[in-house]
DNA sequence: GGTGATATTGCAATCGATTGCAATAGCTGC
DNA sequence: GCAGCTATTGCAATCGATTGCAATATCACC
């Protein structure tokens, strides 16, 4: 208290206080090379002063631009709960970084909020210049109408080759392949798959682990797939039923993700199951915490950062009038002890 | 391809297809009483229609109010790295939740990134009416500005009482005293804490570590405190060579975030250190993963759906000329296998 | 000295919505 | 039939910056 909020400038006190007009003053702060070079350091000089900002609303009225990224995170319909997958923050750090390098800001939403209509409320209200929407769920309706409007965006997801919009994504299939294969050479026989196959993402998996088993001559038991929500917790209720169950005799689990994964070892270790002895375990993702629980995970690791470097550069590839392709990004498998039967 | 971007339309395309003027368009939009009531559902009939959605842009211009709020994540100074920490993401979640609620938009960034100024970047520029600050950090000056500028601004982390802004935050003083007289209740004599009490929140939670070994008439052993970054990699190394140095009679572990937990935890593990029995160990934050590594870990437990409430909650009531006041939230200590000696 | 080219600067319109104030129409009551 | 109200609507200014075009100054060169 007592100090009072200097009433903020405006580019008009700038430029009277320099003694020029506003449209020199503008031209000065912005590099214009017509300006002379007196002139721009005197306006710059003053404007550093005086700790003056551009307006960025007046700016972006003008300019048609608002230079926002609209970031929205789909998550389940179903479980209407907040988004927790440690996965998301890793690329979500990763978009946030390379945004703000390319003088972008990130306005996030996540996709309860906004239920109906992003378009509108992002892009026609002229928050946001484009979009880059994470987790392209079920078949989303929302993201086949974003593509027949013309709007900038682009998705992390399961590209397909086949969609009529820019998706960028791990190439889910191969990594599960990966995976599963590995259990195989393991020593597995029964290998259960944990993953919700509504999205688009977990199919690509559930395909992979597929290639894999009929590549080695095995029939996929369709027991076996389990749907399974992307928590540790689900991951956990679910091992513990499919042991509970008739499953009496797997010895192998593939995970879609590591938080399931890690759900899934606690269930085995608490009914005294030894992994990777009786059942070994493979997560997807590698997150931050898979190299330190016991065992620790073996699991596929996404290359967010090239994930998100990708999404961003696409994404204003696009803006600036280019168009923007699918790209699907090599994954690697991470051995660890969870799966690693040495012998 | 072949699908021309419909230009969007105006708020003066919209009156003139309702036969009015701009003003009444306007009024008629946003449920102005004077209006006349057929008029009004004639023009948001014709707007619905049409898909109208108002310019953000040129509103906030006009009205001087973004609608927006910004924030900002500050992480280590040192560690250049992304934000990865997982209680981030369920503060974040319940922060942006709590804003589109209130119909406010969220602006996310990174401290690395607006390094110098977020005041002038955020605030000055009119790009948002108010800052959320997580993590106070290290004293940092920056925020020591805004509350001299009359800047709208909450912060998350340790509140003192003595700070001039306002400041909400876990107790964790207390919630460290609990931790650590539960160990001591466990018998434990030699209790090593991991965390950097360069910030201000970690160091609250020293001090309540401190509290608890005086309590029950032991000496802090300043040996027994590690710099550790908010890592499971951090908490590994840390624990590692905390246990090939002097200090192999530890039986306690308390560590300042279960990431940390996780990383001592598998250092234990690895060296046949029994948990809890040989060494027991609680960390902080009760993130989704503790409750399912194995031994589950006993944590002290924030309230992120309170504490991301009263953030919004304050600041949105700052913005409408109410005073903010810092606040302490409870915690809770969840007993779980890694500290229970049960004998 | 005159002509034309070049370097700088300023005028004024513009982006799209909001809002104070004035204007109009319709109605009431005496 | 008229003063005085109320209910509605429209005019025009405004938010702050950007930019096409015109205006002026300066200089070179013949």
């Amino acid at each position: 208290m007592g100090i009072k909020p200097a009433k903020t400038l405006t580019l008009s006190d700038i430029a009277r206080l320099a003694g020029v007009s506003e449209s020199t003053a503008s031209r000065a702060l912005r590099d214009n090379p017509v300006i002379n070079a007196q002139t721009r350091e005197k306006v710059q000089q003053i404007a550093a002063e005086h700790q003056f900002k551009v307006n960025a609303t007046a700016r972006s009225l003008r300019t048609q631009k608002s230079h926002t990224i609209a970031v929205i995170i789909l998550f389940d319909a179903k479980t209407q709960q907040t988004i927790t997958d440690p996965f998301l923050l890793d690329i979500l750090g990763v978009i946030a970084d390379e945004l703000t390098r390319h003088g972008y800001d990130m306005l996030l939403s996540t996709s309860k909020t906004t239920d109906k209509d992003w378009r509108s409320y992002y892009f026609d209200s002229k928050r946001a210049d484009g979009l880059i929407v994470i987790g392209q769920g079920e078949h989303d309706e929302r993201v086949e109408q974003l593509s027949s409007a013309g709007v900038p965006f682009v998705v992390w997801g399961a590209p397909t080759g086949s969609e009529a919009f820019a998706v960028i994504g791990s190439d889910n299939r191969q990594g599960a392949k990966l995976a599963v294969s590995h259990l195989l050479a393991q020593g597995c026989k029964r290998i259960a798959f944990l993953g919700d196959i509504r999205h688009t993402e977990i199919e690509m998996r559930y395909l992979g682990y597929q290639d894999a088993l009929q590549a080695a001559g095995i029939k996929p038991e369709p027991l076996l797939q389990l749907n399974t929500d992307f928590t540790a917790q689900a991951g956990y209720v679910q091992t513990q039923q499919a042991l509970f169950k008739q499953l009496g005799s797997l010895d192998g689990i593939f995970a879609a993700s590591d938080a399931i994964a890690m759900g899934a070892m606690k269930a085995l270790l608490e009914h005294g199951i030894a992994v990777p002895q009786q059942v070994a375990l493979v997560g997807f993702d590698d997150i931050a915490m898979s190299a330190y629980c016991t065992p620790s995970l073996t699991t596929v690791k996404q290359d967010t950062q090239a994930g998100g470097k990708l999404l961003v550069a696409q994404l204003l590839g696009q803006i600036n009038g280019a168009k923007a392709t699918s790209q699907l990004l090599p994954v690697k498998l991470i051995e660890r002890q969870s799966s690693w039967r040495k012998d």
